[in-house]
RNA sequence: CGGGGUGUAGCGUAGCCCGGUAUCGCGCCUGCUUUGGGAGCAGGAGGUCGUAGGUUCGAAUCCUGCCACCCCGACCA
């Protein structure tokens, strides 16, 4: 199976694998190569370095999930809000380990203004800000220096905020989708009168996107929290969702940290409790991010292209009407007219493709590139017969339908589809969660097999590390849902009380 | 920032070692025939060979500087 992501032996393997096919009558690779490298109309990169373009089609996709996860934040409570793009640096200074955290990776603004110059656009010297400003690498210091203000009393708690935004961390390397220099996402930040409140909050938010993840993008995922030394700078605790793909390397789909009074000290935001005595207040943040589009790539992709679960794709079902002569075309559009109608009654998304330019062979291969799940074809001989040729993207089956059927069998057809794409996805992970109690048997399968490798781990950072830098696996989390179960660190031999999963990951 | 590599038409490439104004495929345009799985034939348009300089009668090719991008490390949603 193929992953449409892009790492440079896919699309080696691709180039190679289509060169073979290169006889003289054949279509050449590029095309292909082309489709893989721009993934199949999601993305591409921009002129500026690591950023990314989200193509319509890709950006729709992402609608979709916006819209899914914000419907999901606001039944637990959560409001919208928005807050700057720009930073003061001061305010980023305060949070010591925040500061670690992403120093190395801030884009900067210093100057206020260009000018022309004997002809050249220059900027301004004369320009230069006082205070230089920080584009968001994330919002934590500039929320926390709001709701100091905004936050006086325990009436005033909990804080329940999200933001949907653009932020910016400038990584020596990226990738299409999975780590590009300017991202979106959304941020949850999150006040509390209590610890317990915080961890709930985090925890509860951690269930939506794993609701989200296995519901809506049909991908099984593993919960947990990390390790002291993968942690968010800045948070006591983070969780996250840890998702496995085709190729064997673990993802991390998202993550929800409990903060403790870490940023609530560093700004001094205060509130008075019942007693009317003074306390900091307990913080959370959560993010998911278009890192979530990379995923559902990777996870259900096959070697014909996307596979949508019928839940996100932007277009469910594409009718190719196959004809001679636009008198043809015209009696089989009028004869889908009331088909089309009761299925967008019943919400779903259906185009009619009369585009006289394309053959319906390549429509047919388009439509499956770009993942629509359901595809029927209807030409002259279904006309005579009252049928229709009904195909669906996950497993490819054909069906003819009677015409006056199809309606009616479309819904049960995309649950179907969504739920199929959720449980090949789960097969998938479950042969790939290998248990291993022998370092020496644990390299030798991460480079067989791959996947999750669950393993004990004596706890220490060392281990940790020697493991990174002699496998270049690292612990993807401590699964929330570990047994208690006495064993021995498969690297050092001393004693640990439960498993941790080990991968490569993106 | 360290190591390696690549820049030739919209995309993918050949040519470079051994100098003589650029090859092929896809895509694009036109016409005809086609249309139940990425159509066929014929014709056509499109290139300051990344950039600046040097060597030479002559540079895509040799030499030097610069730039960009990619890959491998360190960093990361």
């Amino acid at each position: 199976m193929l992953s449409l992501i892009l790492t440079s032996e896919k699309i080696k393997a691709q180039k190679e694998k289509m060169a073979d096919k290169l006889t003289p009558r054949n279509v050449d690779y590029s095309k292909w190569y082309n489709e893989l490298v721009v993934m199949a109309d999601l993305a591409q990169h921009s002129d500026v370095k690591g950023c990314m373009i989200i193509k319509p089609y890709g950006y729709a996709i992402w609608e979709k999930m916006r819209d899914a996860l914000d419907k999901m934040f606001k039944d637990t409570g959560h409001q919208n809000a928005y807050f700057p793009l720009f930073i003061p640096k001061s305010y980023l200074a305060k949070e010591a380990a925040h500061v670690e955290g992403f120093a190395k990776e801030c884009a900067v603004v210093t100057h206020y203004r260009l000018k022309v110059e004997e002809g050249e656009l220059v900027v301004d010297p004369e320009a230069k800000l006082e205070e230089e400003l920080i584009v968001r690498p994330t919002s934590e210091t500039i929320i926390w220096n709001t709701y100091r203000d905004w936050i006086q009393s325990y009436r005033d708690l909990p804080l329940l905020i999200n933001q949907w935004a653009n932020v910016v961390r400038w990584e020596m390397r990226t990738r299409l989708f999975l780590r590009t220099t300017e991202f979106l996402w959304q941020e949850g930040h999150t006040a509390h009168a209590t610890s317990v409140d915080a961890m709930e909050e985090a925890k509860r938010m951690l269930d939506v996107y794993t609701d989200f993840a296995e519901n809506f993008l049909a991908m099984p995922v593993i919960r947990g929290c990390k390790t002291a030394s993968e942690r968010f700078a800045g948070a006591d605790e983070t969780f996250c969702i840890e998702a496995l793909m085709q190729d064997g390397k673990a993802l991390q789909a998202g993550t929800s940290h409990f903060l403790g009074q870490n940023f609530a000290k560093a700004f001094d935001v205060q509130f008075a409790n019942k007693e009317g005595v003074r306390d900091y207040v307990w913080a959370t943040s959560w993010g998911v991010t278009t890192r979530l589009i990379g995923a559902l790539i990777m996870t259900h992709s096959d070697d014909k292209g996307l596979r949508l679960p019928p839940k996100l794709a932007p277009l469910h079902v594409v009718i190719v009407p196959i004809y001679r002569g636009v008198e043809q075309l015209g009696e089989i559009a009028e004869k889908c007219k009331p088909l089309i109608a009761a299925l967008r009654v019943k919400n779903i998304t259906v185009k009619f493709d009369d585009d006289d330019t394309k053959r319906s062979g390549w429509k047919f291969a388009e439509y499956e590139l770009k993942g629509v799940p359901v595809r029927m074809a209807i030409g002259p001989k279904d006309m005579e017969n009252g049928t229709m040729e009904v195909v669906r993207r996950d497993t490819g089956e054909k069906q003819l339908v009677m015409f006056e059927k199809v309606a009616e069998l479309i819904p049960s057809l995309l649950e179907s589809i969504q739920l199929n794409l959720y449980n090949e996805a789960l097969q998938f992970q479950k042969n790939n969660i290998t248990e291993v109690n022998d370092y020496a048997e644990f390299k030798k399968l991460l480079d067989s097999k791959g996947g999750f490798f669950s393993a004990h781990w004596d706890g220490t950072a060392e281990t940790e590390e020697q493991v990174k830098t002699e496998t270049k696996a690292t612990i993807r989390c401590i699964p929330l849902d570990a047994k208690e179960e006495s064993g021995n660190c498969m690297v050092t031999g001393k004693p640990s009380s439960k498993r941790v999963l080990f991968a490569r990951a993106y």
